[in-house]
DNA sequence: AGGCTAAAGTTCGAAGCTAAACAGTACACG
DNA sequence: CGTGTACTGTTTAGCTTCGAACTTTAGCCT
């Protein structure tokens, strides 16, 4: 009895059509573009997961190691300032990096100039992890895109900063604590 | 002192411009490729959560009517399947459908014709929500999509199910639960 | 039939997150 | 100076999720 297919994963194609019965006023057009973005991205965002899993670490730690390393030498960042750049609560900041210091991904210690402040720092070790998932998490990116030719690669990036300059224009930030990693 | 411009919300061009510094074996303009599709879903989804928020529902129900539609009429589903295709744990599924049966969004009873399952229906309530929500996010889409002509929307289109067509490809599902909704 | 295996859904305990209350520190201003 | 105000990071309580054990039912297999 057990297999009943179409359930777990309709073709894109497929449910537009069936977006297209139930709301007759829906442009398939746009409906492909939004839905193929979203798709796309839980997709790669698994493909991630599994690579970081792979080196011992989670999404979510790589994503601090991110934020670190974008910050550029020598790697340091308040936690709240890091709870800002990954969209996160600092309560919820406090947990992760009590987490990683004890692998010993990244350091944490007061700032002896404020004293309100801490400091996390990323260790050696945190950095050699970054980059082994930054291998190859740019070897799977370059795989994806490998049937792209470099004319559709610029009309493609150009099409997505366009859509993305667009949604940050009309959403001003309301809520305050948006923006995040990527 | 408070004001700590570049920390909370680089620009896409410093990011990918950071990530060449640290790591030069990058492909700027797949990371650009990358970068904006990661930023672009988010704040897709952070505008979806506040429509749908307005509407008196979160988006994790939003899912859930979404689902049960494109399933179309009578607008029935097992909760194993309605779990699946959102990428949700079995156990994640009984408390969302808890509320929501509280909520009058759908009923759950159990089908006699096979008294192991359990049938999830969407109410009349449940539909006009949807309806709702959907009027409102297709609103939102087309007006994401302003800037770019027919042409131009096509091949986005075009690229994005082509890429997608690649990572599901390329991972085989090797997880089980993997597929989800858009 | 009688029992074995498989499957659906729920329940239980642990993990991670949020919102809100709580400290501790620095700076401004009377 | 000393007090008020603002800001940083931590703690607490509640919610959602997951993984795993458990219950109930269905179908198979001698």
């Amino acid at each position: 009895m057990g297999d009943n297919p179409g359930v777990s994963e309709p073709t894109l194609d497929e449910q537009i059509a069936a977006y297209q019965r139930e709301f007759q006023d829906l442009d398939p057009q746009v409906e492909k573009i939004v839905s193929a973005l979203s798709r796309l991205n839980r997709r790669m965002n698994v493909a991630y997961g599994r690579q970081t899993a792979g080196l011992g670490i989670s999404n979510a730690e790589w994503e601090v190691l991110k934020a670190l390393v974008l910050s550029g030498a020598p790697y340091r960042m308040g936690p709240s300032d890091l709870a800002k750049r990954l969209g996160l609560t600092p309560a919820a900041m406090t947990h992760r990096i009590d987490r990683m210091v004890s692998e010993g991904l990244v350091t944490r210690e007061r700032d002896e100039a404020n004293r309100v402040r801490v400091i996390v720092e990323l260790t050696a070790e945190g950095r050699e992890k970054w980059l082994e998932a930054m291998r190859l998490a740019s070897g799977f990116e370059e795989d994806l895109l490998q049937d792209l030719s470099s004319e559709e690669r610029n009309a493609l990036g150009d099409a997505l900063t366009r859509l993305l300059r667009r949604v940050e224009h009309a959403q001003p930030d309301a809520g305050g604590r948006l923006s995040d990693l990527d």
